[in-house]
DNA sequence: CCGACGGTTCGGTGACGGCCGAACTGGCGG
DNA sequence: CCGCCAGTTCGGCCGTCACCGAACCGTCGG
């Protein structure tokens, strides 16, 4: 359910128990606890309840514990499984953040852009704080939350941007249609403004 | 046992099992299961065998994990409790690098001086890392592990620095004696040494 | 060579936890 | 007003898991 959860988006109970595969009153049980325990935030309308992760550093952490146990995605089997897969594998979001290939990508030709220092630890440069602000005009205010962090990408065992940042670049490539959702699931696609958008901006020409 | 093996030493299986008040038999069997999973690694001396953290990613999801368990310190209670957890408080290692006070101290105080970049994300700065190389010492090779990264201090809810650089800093400290350790835990004492370099090196005058 | 000691293996036990079905609650819609 | 549906509560069952004591194994020291 936590896995589901990093979607970022809320779920039902029911949604997701029948996505794990169990009885309504057994998700209930557990959903209950993680809230009780503040991984999750509920929220009730009507007569259902939505649940999602509290905060990001939840989502962080459930993040980083499906990071270190799964050791690669267990073989799938079946056509439909395996392009669902492949999608997840070629673009997706993970929490507010952009992840996957595109997600790495952006963050490579960030990084080789000299927008983002990885060389010594994690950080937005100035001029990548100047791109962010003044050509894509997001704002970078996050509160206590970290402006630019590391995630480890658990298909490309690489790491991408998240923090503040992250969500901003994902909300903005979301809101200009260089990505959008494939279905109701977290995979989504670049469309062709968005590969124009890549090439023009951070020079990426294709995604392999 | 995890809790306690995040000083960074080797502890054995006995060690353990009276730590947390269980029998031999009961540790060897989590301690080979945590093993098994990967989370700790064992090296055998003898007719002891020795665990601890696997790596410093494993070290980095405890360290998580009770940062969001732990709403506080739980109220200890007797006068040896009240001062062992008051040196913890004070001044400690947190696996490889600095923590407590001290930790979020030398943290701050290299953030003001600009040689740690907290404002785009957790990197060193040029100057940063001069200061650290040249002037320390130290090297900054560290294969695949971030730099510089941030871990949040569970008594001081802050963050201090970790990774290379603070596993490099803590060794320093500790080889010039300006920090020794208290007893066998994993606390630490400011030497009067220790006391003069932080005010030449960091300007920092006295904590609190 | 023998005893002490650290660690492991094994069998058994008690309890806890996950799970479900059935009954119940309360919004929502016809 | 009644039926439907999402969700919850409750009771009970079963599996599993943590734990321990006792026996066992190797290593170390006398």
């Amino acid at each position: 359910m936590c896995l589901a959860l990093l979607d970022g988006r809320a779920w039902t109970a029911g949604e997701l128990a029948t996505h794990v595969g169990v009885a309504p009153s057994t998700a209930t049980e557990h959903l209950h606890r993680l809230v009780k325990g503040g991984l999750l935030a509920e929220r009730k309308q009507g007569r259902r309840r939505y649940v999602q992760l509290a905060d990001p550093g939840a989502a962080q952490l459930v993040e980083d514990l499906a990071a270190r146990l799964e050791p690669g995605p267990p073989t799938v089997t079946g056509l439909r499984a395996v392009t669902a897969s492949a999608a997840l594998r070629r673009g997706r979001t993970c929490y507010d953040h952009l992840a996957g290939r595109l997600g790495v990508a952006v963050t490579d030709a960030m990084t080789s852009r000299k927008m983002l220092d990885q060389d010594g630890g994690f950080a937005l440069t100035p001029y990548g704080k100047q791109w962010l602000v003044s050509t894509l005009g997001v704002t970078l205010e996050g509160g206590r939350r970290p402006v630019a962090r590391a995630c480890l990408d658990w298909t490309e065992r690489r790491h991408h941007l998240a923090g503040v940042a992250g969500a901003r670049l994902c909300e903005t490539f979301l809101a200009r249609r260089w990505v959008t959702r494939i279905g109701t699931g977290r995979a989504v696609r670049l469309t062709p403004e968005g590969r124009d958008a890549l090439r023009t901006h951070l020079g990426v020409d294709r995604l392999d």
